[in-house]
DNA sequence: CAATTCTAGTCAGGAGTCTTGCCCAGAAAG
DNA sequence: CTTTCTGGGCAAGACTCCTGACTAGAATTG
């Protein structure tokens, strides 16, 4: 049964919501200020006020409203108990970095450790237990995580496709944080991250979108209806074995178009950027171009056929290089059916702005349902 | 601001929401009945069923309870008013049907109309008309319509892909209906709908998977959360332009491996379905099913990369077809990212089944909503 | 300096909704 | 005929929200 029982409680509980949604939002406010904010009577509010202030999720800040405002009787500023923070942490192969936000969402603390590539699994676990011990601040209520690898959807773990760039190794990140965290943590790969800050920058604009982030792994995100999709294992957008159009012209993987030019790592399963970029800036590099734009906008014809996206939005250390961009999107203009192809508007941390982002609401949800 | 406002009213309207659905999905029940079912007081009960009957949306059958049953006191049994029907209708290539539905989900009546092939816009629009008025029973206070072509999203109408299948050309369906319903016109493509009576079947087991229709057209439906996706303008899963493996390994599109195969219909932008099936079944059917399974497991490789499902169900009249289908399994379990692959439960008329579920849904939220 | 004006917060009254508990009517069972 | 049992209704109580009036206190105004 979907819609909620009816009860007095309901009524009281949504009450509660909106007054901390208002302090949220408002920082400090008075009763009168929360009354015409929340379209709720003035006693109403009071009583809620009151409740709230027992209950310990809010206080008296102690300030009273300046004489300049007006001329009436000074009023009680009310604001947020300290109610815990949440941590968002973004983990890459070059470091971790992890913030602390609060309900207000303020970043109250930052905290930043590097890691000597190729990154081995228990170095990068060292090093989130420091990032995460040093920026803590407070109880943490929960965590969200950004991980630079597929990560599944039910368990949180990185998962391994077969050939494909695997650049963090096998890292529970959830049983890492768990001592460290009062609650719980979530992980998603970072490019969904980047795509959902993508998202909130063009907030009611941009419903249907797919962000293509092409680094020294690949990967897409889809945004439908205004949510990202990881589909049943999380999976969503691991686009390395997506069959595309090799060098020739003949049908192979994505991701066996770089061991055709030769610009993978030797020994990895990763792909070599600097080679790539100087590749196709350098001399003879008009083939190099060649053979990427054909691959990847045979990629994007694909995000096309199946995500019909309102645009498509592409990122990445060679994704985001204005030759590879202008060559991709010259190259697929030339498909049947195109759309706008366009550079990532954020640009520095977009993963960990998303999953900051989605910490705070988290938090909030959380502080809310008590 | 999401949550709604507190107010008596919220729960009043929420209550009356409870007894509706309650009587929707029993049919008749008593005062006491409704009680136990909802969870709701008795008093509250009662006063809901005056307010229902009142509005005329609720009334006294005169039915009593049956001696039978205890032995106390008799009581009535309240039904739902009636409250107009939903039209849900199919309109494809061979012919159209139109079946009314109440908000009971009692199906209470059906019309088809056969179209002459290849089928002309104005045939098609006038035998549209034909089938509702021949269907339509009281008042029908909304349609939804499934459609054999990719409907745009905003507007409803059918749109031409370049070089793609086109089988029921232009045809503004809501321009159409408008005059025989009164409500809005819901329009989508037969694929989505059957996938979304596919999850009906599967009911929430079912979150994560793709629909893979192969007929004289072909497309795909992606459900994701539970949920079919669309994209910006509703041609999610408009697989023609996917570019996939050709018959000598060559990357082309899909459409174009039917063009290489000779097995489009001269003059049209159709695959020929029944010299389809006799290259695969007929002599030297070896090298045409090595072709087809490699191409369609190309575009299950991008579905598996762009949608992660947990399943790939494939249905249509060559897609369905036993032969067919175990070439592309055999095919696709080659691929290193691989999940089952099983034919369509519901083979009978499934998209009109998608569009009938919807129907009803939408009929019983438009009867609450008052 | 006193009167006026204005505002935050509270109080009182009233309307509305839900619930519990009790009672009644009336049919079947004993 | 009495007992048992059930649907329905009534009354009382608890609770929530709102409107409107009131109070306290500060700034402005004359």
């Amino acid at each position: 049964m979907d819609p909620a029982k009816p009860s007095l409680e309901l009524l009281r509980s949504l009450t509660d919501e909106h007054v901390l949604r208002a302090l949220m939002q408002h920082r400090r406010l008075t009763r009168a200020e929360l009354a015409t904010e929340t379209g709720i009577s003035k006693p109403t509010v009071g009583e809620s006020v009151r409740r709230l202030t027992e209950a310990g999720l809010v206080v008296d800040t102690g300030e009273r409203t300046p004489g300049g405002r007006g001329r009436g009787r000074v009023g009680s500023y009310y604001a947020l108990a300290d109610v815990g923070v949440a941590l968002a942490v973004a983990i890459a192969p070059e470091g971790i970095v992890a913030e602390c936000v609060d309900a207000h969402g303020d970043t109250v603390s930052r905290a930043e450790v590097k890691i000597g590539e190729p990154a081995r699994p228990e170095e990068v676990a060292a090093a989130l237990r420091t990032a995460v011990t040093t920026a803590r601040r407070g109880t943490a209520r929960l965590a969200v995580v950004s991980a630079a690898d597929p990560v599944d959807r039910v368990t949180g773990r990185m998962v391994q496709l077969p050939d494909a760039p695997f650049l963090l190794g096998e890292l529970d990140t959830v049983e890492v944080l768990a001592p460290h965290v009062d609650g719980p943590v979530t992980v998603d790969n970072d490019v969904n991250w980047a795509a959902r800050a993508e998202r909130d920058v063009h907030k009611g604009q941009w419903d249907d979108f797919a962000y293509v982030f092409l680094g020294a792994g690949m990967g897409c995100a889809i945004v439908s209806d205004g949510e990202i999709r990881r589909g049943h294992g999380g999976l969503t957008g691991e686009i390395a074995h997506l069959v595309t159009v090799g060098p020739r012209g003949k049908a192979i993987r994505l991701i066996e178009v770089f061991d055709e030019l030769g610009l993978r790592l030797p020994g990895s399963t990763a792909i070599d950027v600097d080679r790539l970029l100087a590749a196709v800036t350098g001399p003879r590099a008009a083939a190099t171009r060649d053979a990427l734009g054909k691959a990847v906008s045979g990629v994007l014809a694909a995000v096309v056929a199946l995500a019909d996206p309102e645009t498509i939005v592409i990122g990445g250390p060679w994704g985001g290089h204005p030759v590879v961009l202008d060559t991709i999107a010259e190259a697929f203009a030339g498909l049947p059916r195109h759309v706008l192809v366009r550079a990532a508007e954020l640009t520095v941390e977009p993963s960990l702005a998303g999953a900051r982002l989605d910490a705070l609401n988290r938090l909030r949800s959380a502080v809310i349902a008590r």
